[in-house]
DNA sequence: CCAAAGCCTCTTGATATCAAGAGGATATAC
DNA sequence: GTATATCCTCTTGATATCAAGAGGCTTTGG
């Protein structure tokens, strides 16, 4: 494991706990694939906590601000159809359904037919929606911003690179 | 957002792509922390299905293997109190009493009586749950290794180093 | 004009999860 | 010794999710 903690002192983490008891207990088999995937995992659900913080100030869940964050982000008029919020936001219909029912009543979104298409809806964004969806927003890039802080710009820029050709290795099957 | 793309051409996914779209529409904002985080949070999607997918080649699944593994890793006489394997997995007691309950009827692992502690029990994990963790997680790491190769020995180690730092700052609240 | 195919929404049934708390056993304090 | 606090397991009620499929609408093609 020492060779994962890098040539200066580097605090261990809970997963090169976890590697370690592996090594100790599985020395025939190589978990360096842990050092990075599981530190992943364990990281998302940690963001995953944190993020639903922020989100709760502003009376959010992180599903819903994923369904708001994707009408919002579309821009002018704040439009899309069920199907293209489940391709952004890798649901089923099922629980798109049930997201879209819950914003809708609560006023932060309201279905509409869709005027070329008769067998589609448009969901749009209201006026409150997109208020509380901004608000949301800064809450969280304020926080993760903070949480950042620790690392260089460099290092920062390093790792988004590594992420990026990782999640293009992974989204392409 | 070109600036995050580095210096030699390399393939924008779909964070840069939320990335640019926030950008377009509020540009007052520095959207720079969602290429690592977004990012993070959008591989433990993929990764997660991916483990699925290995686990269910030997009859667990991603929750069941996270009791067993804990239990495996814990070695000899693979023995852990419930209170124990709670710390490990991050769940609540309601959900490790529940997944304790199918684990014991598969017969993948047995409660046995704490023998210094009336109030505790003692979780062991059987020969087949050993059997059965043990081969998910070879197959976990077989399919795993092959995703990290794209990177370099280099690349590799410099993504678990920032991701180590970022799992510090984070696990310490 | 009708039939078939395709697309979209919604329902149903099952599961995992959590928050909150009940209940029982042990440890601690006086 | 007794009362209190603490720890641990399990229950309860609520929610989010998915897989599978039903049902409706539109388009396409004879």
């Amino acid at each position: 494991m020492s060779r994962y903690l890098g040539t200066l002192p580097s605090m261990a983490d809970e997963v090169d706990a976890i590697a370690a008891a592996w090594l100790a207990e599985r020395p025939d088999l190589d978990v360096e694939p842990l050092h990075i995937l599981s530190r992943i995992a364990r990281l998302a659900q940690l963001l995953d906590s944190r993020r639903a913080q922020a989100f709760a100030e502003h009376g959010l869940a992180s599903h819903e601000f994923d369904v708001l964050a994707a009408l919002r982000r579309s821009g002018q008029p704040y439009e899309r159809t069920p199907g293209q919020l489940i391709e952004a936001t890798h649901v089923t219909s099922g629980t798109m359904t049930n997201r879209l029912d819950r914003l809708a009543e609560r006023n932060l979104v309201v279905r509409k037919a869709h005027p070329e298409d008769g067998r589609q809806l448009l969901i749009r964004l209201t006026a409150l929606g997109k208020r509380r969806v901004d608000a949301a927003l800064e809450e969280l890039l304020a926080s993760e911003r903070e949480l950042l802080g620790g690392l260089s710009a460099a290092q920062r820029r390093s790792l988004a690179a590594g992420l990026r050709r990782l999640l293009h290795t992974l989204a392409d099957r």
